[in-house]
DNA sequence: CTGAAAGCGCTTACAG
DNA sequence: CTGAAAGCGCTTACAG
C-alpha cells in the first residue's frame, strides 16, 4: 500500500492536520515542523492522493474533452493545444471519442459527470438540445470548439466559417478564376456546412459572378467524398477552372482525382482547401488553403475553460483569425 | 449541489446502505425497496460520484496513456484504438503528451499516480530507466505500445520492426530493384531505428546485394527529414532506383521531393513507406507501404492492460502481424 | 431484508 | 503553532 498522510504524521510525530498544512503550503507551523514533515515525506516516498483531495475539495483538476468528430488530422491538433495548456495549469484531460454517435455521446457525458470533471470542452460537432440539457444539469463550465449554439450563453472558440470561405473564394476570383466550383461538407450542417456555402455564394455575388447550381456538390468533409465530388464536378461542369473544398481532406481527395485523371495542378486546374491540417503541406503540390489555427484554438479553449472553472466568471466567445496560406495549387490566371 | 446517496436514502426512507446495495445490484432487499429507491433516484436525478467510489474501492476506472511521441498521424490512430476498448469496458482514458521531454514525462507520471489511475499505457518512445523506476514504484499494470524494454517483464504490443523491414526490402528486390536506398529514422533508436536498419541490411545480404553506405541516410521519421534525406540520396547515389523509408511521413517527404524535381513515381523512381497511416492512401500516387495496424495495436494494448487490472495476472506480450500494402509507388522492373 | 457504524485519504473550521 | 474532530460521498463488514 502506498503511504498516506497518516503514515507521514506518525513518522514525523505531528498530526495529520499539520502534514496537510505543509503539503498545501499553508501557514501555521514552525520551520522545524516543516523540516520534520518534509523529511518524513521524503523517506516514505509519500504522494498525495488526488482522489481523496477531489472528494473534499469538489475539484478534480480534470477536464473532459468530447470529440464527436472522427477526423483524426483535425482532432489531434486541437487535442494537443487543449492538452498542452491544461497540463501546464495542472489539469488533466480525459478524452471521449463519440464518433458522432448520439447514444455514445450521452453515455460519455454521464461518465464525465460521474467522474466529476471540472469542465468540458465540446468539440467540432453540433450541440444537440439533448446534449445541452445534460450539460446544463451538470452545472459546470463548458466551452465549445469549432462549433457554436443558440441554446444559451455557452462560449465558443472558432473561426468565422462564413468569412473564411468568403475570403477564400474572393482570393480565387482575384487570381482570375470565374468558374469556381465548391465541394461542400455535410448539407445543412449549421456550423461547417451552410455558413461555408453561404460564404461561397456571397463572394460570387459580390463579384458579379452568377451561381450555377451544378458547380456545387455536397460531401461529408472526407477524402473519399472529395474524390467522388470532384468526379461529379468534372462530369457535370467541365468548364470549371477552380474548386474550393470545405476541408483539406476533401481538397486532397479532389487533388488526387484530378491528378489521377492526368491533369496537372495548378496548370490545368486549381484547388483550394480549408483547415490547413499538417497534411496540406505534404501533398504534391502543397495545398493552398485557408488556415484555422487548430492548436491555438485548442489552447484558447482550454484557457477559457480553466478561467471559468477557477474564477466562476463567464468568458467571452472568441472568433479566431483565419488566414489564407498560399502554396501551389492555385494558378494565377490574370 | 448534486444530490447524494444520502438524499436518495432520505427520500426513499431507507438507509444509505440500502441505496448503495440497489445501486450496485447487490442482493439483500425486497422488490418493493428496490422500486422505492429507484423512484427516488429518478426523481432526484441522482448520479453516483465516481470519486467517492474510487476512494473506497481503490479503483478509479481510468487508465493513463503517455505519448512521448509527437507525430499526430501515428498517435491518434493508436489513441482511438485504446479509447474505444477502454470506454467499452467502462474505463476512461487520460492522455499525456510528453513531446519526448523527460522532465515532462516524469511530471506526468507523478500526476497519473496522484490521480490514482488503474494502469498505464506507455507508447512509442524509449522507456528510460528513470521512467521505469517510477512506473515500478507505482505498483500498477503497465503495457508498452510500439516499444519494448529489457528492464523487466513489462508486456508490450508491437510489430516486429526488423522483420517488417526485411519483408519490405525483400519485396522491393522481388520487383527487380537492386540499388535500394534507405531513409532511416533516428540513428541508434533501439526500437524504430536500429532494428529497421538491420532488417534492411539483412534483406540485402540474403539476396546477395552489397550494401553501399552512401545508400543509407538518417533522419527522425519526419516529413521534413524525408525531404532532405531524399535530396542527399539523389546527390550521393543517383543510381538508386528505389528507396525504403522508415516511416510513411518520411516516405511522403521523399515522394514530394522527387516529384518536385520533375521525376515521375513510380515511373522514374520507386518509394516505399512504413506504418500505413491514413495519409498514405491520400497522396498521389498512393503510397506502397508496410502496415502496422495502429488502431488494433491500441485496442489490444488496452485490452491487455484492463485484463491485468482486473485479474491481476501478467499478460503475454504480443507481436502484431504487419502486412505489405501494395499501392502505386513501386515499379515492377522484372 | 435492513440499518448503524467504521473507514477510504484527505481538508478545514474550531479550540487552545 | 498545533491537534482533535467533523465531514466529503460512498462501500462494506457486522449485527439483528
Amino acid at each position: 500500500m502506498n503511504p498516506t498522510i497518516k503514515d507521514v504524521a506518525l513518522k514525523a510525530n505531528v498530526s495529520i492536520a499539520t502534514v496537510s498544512r505543509v503539503l498545501n503550503n499553508l501557514t501555521g507551523y514552525s520551520d522545524q515542523t516543516r523540516l520534520k514533515v518534509n523529511r518524513a515525506i521524503q523517506e516514505l516516498g509519500y504522494q498525495p492522493n488526488a482522489i481523496a483531495r477531489g472528494l473534499i475539495n469538489k475539484r478534480t483538476q480534470t477536464i473532459g474533452v468530447m470529440f464527436p468528430d472522427v477526423s483524426s488530422a483535425f482532432s489531434y491538433d486541437l487535442l494537443q493545444g487543449i492538452d498542452k495548456f491544461a497540463h501546464d495549469h495542472n489539469y488533466s484531460v480525459m478524452v471521449c471519442n463519440t464518433d458522432q454517435n448520439g447514444i455514445r455521446t450521452l453515455k460519455y457525458l454521464q461518465l464525465l459527470r460521474e467522474k466529476q470533471v471540472d469542465g468540458i470542452i465540446f468539440s467540432s460537432g453540433v450541440l444537440k438540445k439533448e446534449y445541452y440539457d445534460v450539460l446544463d444539469s451538470m452545472n459546470i463550465p463548458v466551452v465549445l470548439v469549432s462549433t457554436q449554439t443558440d441554446f444559451a450563453n455557452v462560449p465558443y472558440v472558432k473561426v468565422d466559417d462564413y468569412q473564411a470561405v468568403y475570403d477564400s473564394v474572393s482570393y480565387l476570383i482575384s487570381k482570375g478564376h470565374s468558374k469556381i466550383a465548391m465541394i461542400s461538407g455535410t448539407e445543412g450542417d449549421p456550423i461547417a456546412g451552410t455558413p461555408r456555402v453561404e460564404g461561397y455564394l456571397k463572394a460570387l455575388e459580390d463579384h458579379g459572378l452568377p451561381f450555377e447550381s451544378r458547380y456545387l456538390v455536397y460531401g461529408d468533409f472526407s477524402f473519399q467524398d472529395g474524390c467522388t465530388g470532384m468526379e461529379t464536378l468534372l462530369e457535370q461542369a467541365p468548364e470549371v477552372t477552380a474548386v474550393f473544398a470545405a476541408s483539406d481532406e476533401a481538397a486532397i481527395g479532389a487533388l488526387s482525382t484530378v491528378t489521377r485523371l492526368g491533369m496537372n495542378v495548378p496548370g490545368d486546374f486549381s484547388i483550394m482547401g480549408y483547415d490547413d491540417i499538417r497534411m496540406a503541406q505534404m501533398v504534391s503540390p502543397p495545398l493552398t488553403t485557408v488556415r484555422q489555427p487548430l492548436f491555438d484554438i485548442g489552447r484558447i479553449a482550454s484557457e477559457k475553460l480553466i478561467t471559468m472553472i477557477e474564477t466562476g466568471e463567464v468568458v467571452q466567445s472568441a472568433i479566431i483569425a483565419h488566414s489564407i496560406v498560399e502554396r501551389q495549387t492555385v494558378r494565377n490566371l490574370t
